[in-house]
DNA sequence: GTTAGTCATGGTACTTAGTATCATTAATAT
DNA sequence: ATATTAATGATACTAAGTACCATGACTAAC
């Protein structure tokens, strides 16, 4: 497995790359997600900046997960949660206790989704993996 | 891999077993549900039971997951889906061309976690994997 | 079978996540 | 500096789901 230094890509230069024009609303929306880095909701960042509009919020999030630099994360209750992410491909871990979350890379589950590919009926084409966690810091703080 | 034949419980039987009552609209949603048997909406039961309230069929489905003998799948895109569940732990198949939904379960994947729970940090207490194909009946569509 | 108690229902209003619309404003290119 | 066009915030809307509540349907006791 492995979890190595995430080398992030200036996001707002990847967005003026794209042709998008570096705004006001954008530059503060991708500050707040640097300083946040994982683990956000729409919402949250939306209080955070009540200058910005809510559909401008939502707006900047979509862009960025079409770009690739953030995913969005459907977890089995509670809204969606989005973090920062490196661009390839990655599954996630998600503390259940602080809802923090983490990505990470494993040779061997993408090993072993290429053979369940012979096995299963049909063509498998992606996947999509999600550990739920206790991490270490919540760990610690109930043993305390 | 296994994809052995289900023997589904007698869904009424099961609510009663627990103390809740047999009524007119639980008795029609569920013989929907295992009429369609998987991917579908909340949306989709309602159209086909105007004379239900929508609440109730919330409230049924809410119910029927607590009681395990539904999943609800929250996908990438578009309204969770809905599906007739065996009751041991399992995973998802999803068919992105007609929405369909399969269960399915490997030891391997099984192991696969048990294993990475030693490198992931924190502790590992459950996952939630989904795969997505194309199923047979969309893939001889296409070459036709 | 009738009755009493309670559970469940449907209707309505509300919430939350997100989108559509649109007049105004800000960023870019020249 | 100006013109062009993209982006914004406000507002209204949709879709998935929940809260609330007076009415009606089940069930259990008799
Ligand atoms: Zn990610
Ligand atoms: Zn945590
Ligand atoms: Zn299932
Ligand atoms: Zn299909």
């Amino acid at each position: 497995m492995t979890n190595e230094q995430v080398v992030r890509p200036n996001i707002m230069a990847v967005l003026e790359d794209r042709g998008y024009r570096s705004t006001n609303s954008r530059r503060s929306i991708v500050h707040i997600l640097e300083d946040k880095g994982s683990g956000f909701t729409a919402e949250e960042i939306g209080r955070e900046l009540p200058s910005v509009g809510r559909a401008t919020i939502f707006r900047t999030l979509k862009l960025l997960l079409e770009m690739g630099v953030i995913c969005r994360l459907n977890l089995p209750d509670g809204p969606p949660k989005y973090s920062l992410s490196r661009v390839e491909h990655h599954h996630h871990t998600v503390c259940v206790v602080c809802g923090n979350v983490g990505e990470f890379r494993a040779a061997t589950i993408e090993r072993l989704m290429r053979t369940l590919s012979n096995e299963i009926p049909g063509d498998v084409i992606g996947h999509r993996i999600e550990l739920y966690i206790t991490c270490d810091l919540c760990s610690k703080e109930n043993t305390n």
